[in-house]
DNA sequence: TCTCCACATCGAAACCCATCTATATGCAGA
DNA sequence: TCTGCATATAGATGGGTTTCGATGTGGAGA
């Protein structure tokens, strides 16, 4: 009966993640999870905060317009970032907080450590 | 010829980011943005630093051996987590500077700001 | 109004991913 | 050596994603 050499013997006290929260928290890492999407980002950043226009987006990455279009989708609809319309230009940027908040919940650093 | 009141005008002085960097970035995200992935994450940084048992992990997941196995190896082949074998029992457990790397390259806040 | 331009959406094709069952591997005790 | 257990790998399948060309939409100048 003495499993104590058998048995793996994990503590395992965790508070065991949900699963909205897991999915919700897949979710947006999922809209940042693709090259095309990260060259995105790094160039709404490294920009003005007022925005830069698609135009300006589409020539430097290679690929047609539509597939910019489709991404700027999926990064609008995770909240990362935002849309504004002007004359027929629409101009994308960064949505700081949520960018920090994601990188937050990446960070394994105990709340407690960090200042 | 005055095409000011017809370009959108994006400064755009950004420095681009190369394809392999963008790729390798969006690599390490795609291992984490997987709602099990997350999970598994999750208990093995809320969990003893010398790592937990994979029967301590497949049982709460909902979903079959293999296929635990199958998203842990995903994990270690980002370097996002580390194995350890010991008698017939495998033992994982995070590389915190790995996933620390991976949150602050997704933050957005300027170098300059960070103390 | 007509046309042009910037951008979004549609529908299809190619590709990748998560999951399963079945099976292999490797350690340890009898 | 043989058996049993923990974990990994293989192969198949269903579902999701990225990309494209074609087309729709809506603003602005002629």
């Amino acid at each position: 009966m003495d499993a104590s050499a058998l048995a793996c013997d994990t503590p395992l006290v965790a508070p065991a993640m949900s699963d909205a929260e897991a999915e919700a928290l897949a979710q947006a890492l999922k809209a940042v999870a693709d090259p095309t999407r990260v060259k995105l980002l790094h160039r709404l950043i490294s920009a003005a905060p007022d925005g830069v226009c698609v135009c300006d987006l589409t020539a430097p990455l290679g690929i047609a317009q539509p597939s910019v279009s489709y991404h700027l989708r999926i990064l609008r609809q995770a909240g990362l970032v935002e849309r504004r319309q002007e004359r027929n230009f629409a101009y994308f940027s960064v949505r700081a907080e949520a960018l920090r908040r994601l990188a937050t919940l990446l960070d394994p650093t105990p709340q407690e450590v960090r200042t």
